[in-house]
DNA sequence: CCCTGATTCGC
DNA sequence: GCGAATCAGG
């Protein structure tokens, strides 16, 4: 007599509530709970009201939701064009005077501009006019053109001269 | 390429 | 009510 699919249960919900209010994210919940995808933990916890973990103060809400079941896109439309980086490092000019890269980078990505993929942190690293100049070449958040980490350095809000040091953006 | 939550809509 | 598909953003 095994139940052929465990809907939310009492249990499962209140356990779907505690991993949420603790802040564990949805894929987590997911994987936890088992049986259950991320979506359906999304969908779950935006039927209770659980929802509203991060509001947005502007009005700009988030995705539109799903297209109604209709996909005539213009195939040869072209998108608008590539947009570079509002505020790249001005090449190597901001090189890593004091770069430990025995400690901090053990094996670095890096990669030349032949291999640097789209999805690429496009970093650089070295002196541009030398053969060994390379970019970063990890894995570059979607949308920008750094990694995790060179993208904090790069989009570094204006307003911590000195003081506050804690990392910016983070749950 | 990874991830996050938000939303819509067919079931 | 449920959750896959999709979207928007990091």
């Amino acid at each position: 007599m095994m139940d052929a699919g465990p809907g939310w249960t009492n249990e499962r919900v209140e356990l779907l509530k505690r991993l949420w209010s603790d802040g564990h994210s949805a894929s987590q919940i997911a994987a936890e709970i088992g049986g259950v995808s991320r979506n359906a933990v999304i969908g779950k916890v935006h039927r209770l009201g659980l929802a509203g973990r991060v509001t947005k103060p502007n009005g700009a809400q988030a995705a539109s939701g799903r297209r109604p079941r209709a996909e005539a896109e213009s195939p040869g439309a072209s998108v608008a064009p590539t947009v570079l980086a509002p505020a790249p490092p001005a090449l190597a000019l901001i090189q890593p005077t004091s770069v430990p890269s025995a400690v901090a980078l053990p094996e670095s990505s890096r990669v030349t501009i032949m291999e640097l993929r789209d999805f690429m942190c496009r970093w650089p690293m070295g002196d541009p006019s030398t053969p060994d100049f390379r970019f970063c070449g990890d894995r570059a958040i979607t949308g920008l053109p750094y990694c995790t980490h060179h993208s904090r350095i790069a989009y570094q809000p204006a307003a911590e001269r000195k003081r506050d040091r804690k990392v910016v953006g983070f749950r």
